[in-house]
DNA sequence: GGCAATTTGTTTGTTGACTTTACAAACTAT
DNA sequence: ATAGTTTGTAAAGTCAACAAACAAATTGCC
């Protein structure tokens, strides 16, 4: 297992005794997140830590409630060993995505279990809206846990815009025709705990990275649907950038003195690799309807003769896009979350074969994927950030 | 000043007492170095430390000879402080920067002052001949610096190629027409102290973050000559990527359907906006021979009426680009070291006006700056990050 | 000049988290 | 039953940072 870094959320700090048993819970929560069940004594000779030091501070976690004994395991020679286990049903956090249709929500324990999923249609996407529904739920969930010892520990919220890290308010949501809204600053008035608002590719990007190679150090994860979108691990960890603003790659010019976009620039990559252009392309290929969401994946997986030249541009953008990511970070992995590459397995490997004949040589390295969470990863991310700013608290703030 | 966040070369290690040491060292050479002559009580404020911590660290540092006091500074009030300062002629470091033409050369003293500054031209460019020249220009720093505490503690060597910062091979440089050449290892026979050797791109960035914003935590520096490479700074610290491999903004695709590009991919940056490309437009502009790189610059700073569409066009091309990488990356600074630009104010206020109106809204807080160092920022760049790895030593390995 | 106030830097002793050493408990194998 | 092994705890030791007190040096005011 790949080695800890010292987190950054302890940066800042001098090099004090709490700065030592921060480092050291910080390494040792990372390892039992990661491995599950495992020992005091495993624990001990994975961390590098004395074998009293572990004792000692496992036993502060289970004071905490944290962490739990689950009993002896087993063993080839001498004795059992007490298996301790994050205690999953301490608490709960939430995390949803904010789409123009409605919200996905889901709900996730300490452990990182999901609990439960949903969908919530909503009519109106304006911002007093989708506080409202967001409002609502989260009552709701806090009445669900309120056994659990930290109750509802948190919410993540994924948002398609950029979002001011400092202020937490919604800069611009082209996608929801928001701008500068005071999002997280009405919900704090309703709920007191830990509030995550983020970048729904970044917090998709937590979760693809969570679920697919979490020891890779620079990881970059495409959203691609009505727009693309990107996040990106960087050196270990989730890169935010300037003003929360990392990773409109959707933005990048790919055609030079092209299409005009809303967004000031020309010739974006987004008007010609998005869903929403594709599925443009093919009304005009058929010369009639724009084929919805919907009818995109049943043509995108078996294809008809007319549709075969917009898809095979919108394979062609893809690369090209794809091809400046890749040469211009270097990640040692790439997810792509996008249903319509799901849908065809052939367009993906279309994709992966002319990056690999196209991006400079040390792509061989660079594994590309496609996401398994599909519309559901916004905020399985978001309710992972949310817990890992739980987790950030435990040990930042419980000495 | 910004709080230095605990620096990446201490990740991997638990938190015992040689951590916060470390910690705390790390700290106090920061501020040393940042502000240069300041008295134990002001680091102690700074740092937030204790007197007493401080007395004892500073002790150790003058012990080894990396910090000395300079006599009593002045005070409002009550007694006097003695002042201290990094130790600059404690040690040496050697920054070196390969081009076709020949080797730049930077001498550097521990407290980060230039010492001299040389170009020595060199006929062929096989690593052979390359090393030659190195262990020769190695061979008489060495000798001038050994009544120095540390002496020539390192070297650093900037190549205009990808470099495995595992192995420290060079992978590839297509300008030296370089192909996995095990550059350091020959280099290390016939000298034994720190070697650094990295992309060029990346260690020019090193030298403009440190002049222009050392504080930046998103940084991108664009190196514009024959062709075009980047690196940045993430999070605060500079990123080599996956394999050493960041920062090939060149190959990034511009043109949908362009010119094929010998990497393989077709309309990359590199065929628009280099240098290279801006001489062969020129010179089929006029119909005759290719500017060279002196003439280039006459023709920038007053550009004859036969030449303005190419130097348009290429202003065009570094526009798209760099709009590419401003809404890809979010950086808070992007510096540019192009030659064509520092010859040409208008021509740069043409590029900072484009970017200014195409790029993503939060553009109006990234400022966008020349280079003050031109060709020399590869090699001060190498001897700074030879001089980053030196005081990296002291802070980890003497306890 | 003498004394209070202030700032710098050191001396002395305390604290706390980690480590080492020793040991008890529990288990397997012979 | 006994030896050997592994897990986990208890007691004692270590060391770097911290806190309080103090010495030294300087300014300003009477």
């Amino acid at each position: 297992m790949k080695r800890l870094g010292i987190p950054q959320y302890l940066d800042g700090r001098t090099g004090d005794k709490t700065l030592s048993k921060a480092v050291n819970r910080a390494l040792l929560l990372h390892l039992l997140r990661e491995k599950g069940a495992c020992s005091r004594a495993s624990l001990a000779k994975d961390s590098g830590l004395n074998k009293v030091t572990v004792s000692s501070q496992i036993a502060e976690l289970i004071e905490l409630g944290i962490v739990k004994e689950i009993g002896v395991g087993a063993s080839e020679l001498g004795r059992k060993p007490i298996m301790l286990e994050i205690a999953g049903e301490a608490g709960y956090a939430l995390g949803l995505s904010i789409s123009t249709t409605g919200l996905f929500v889901v709900a996730m324990d300490a452990a990182g279990k999901i609990d439960r999923s949903d969908f919530f249609p909503i009519e109106v996407h304006t911002p007093e809206a989708v506080i409202d529904a967001i409002v609502s739920v989260t009552r709701n969930a806090k009445r669900r846990y309120r056994q659990a010892k930290f109750g509802l520990f948190g919410i993540g919220i994924a948002v398609p815009g950029t979002i001011d890290q400092g202020t937490r308010r919604v800069v611009c949501s082209a996608k929801l025709g928001w701008e500068d809204v005071p999002f997280s600053e009405d919900l704090a008035k309703v709920f007191g705990g830990i509030l995550h608002v983020g970048n729904d590719a970044t917090l998709a990007t937590i979760a693809e990275h969570e679920l697919n190679a979490p020891e890779a150090d620079d990881f970059v994860c495409l959203l691609i649907d009505e727009g693309i979108g990107s996040g990106a691990y960087i050196n270990g960890a989730i890169h935010y950038g300037h003003n929360g603003q990392f990773g409109e790659v959707g933005h990048m010019t790919v055609v030079h003195d092209g299409l005009r976009c809303p967004c000031g620039n020309t010739g974006c990559w987004d008007l010609y690799g998005s869903e929403l252009a594709l599925r443009q392309a093919l009304g005009t290929a058929r010369g009639g309807k724009i084929p919805d969401a919907e009818e995109l994946l049943t043509l995108a997986a078996s294809p008809p003769d007319w549709s075969q030249e917009a898809f095979s541009n919108f394979v062609d953008y893809l690369i090209s896009g794809i091809v400046s990511i890749m040469n211009a970070m270097a990640p040692s992995m790439l997810v792509i979350n996008c249903a319509v590459l799901s849908a065809s397995p052939a367009m993906f490997e279309a994709v992966k074969a002319g990056v690999a004949s196209r991006a400079l040589a040390h792509t061989h390295v660079c594994e590309i994927r496609l996401s398994s969470l599909g519309k559901t990863a916004p905020a399985i991310g978001a309710a992972m950030a949310a817990k890992d700013r739980f987790f950030e608290g435990l040990i930042v703030n419980e000495t």
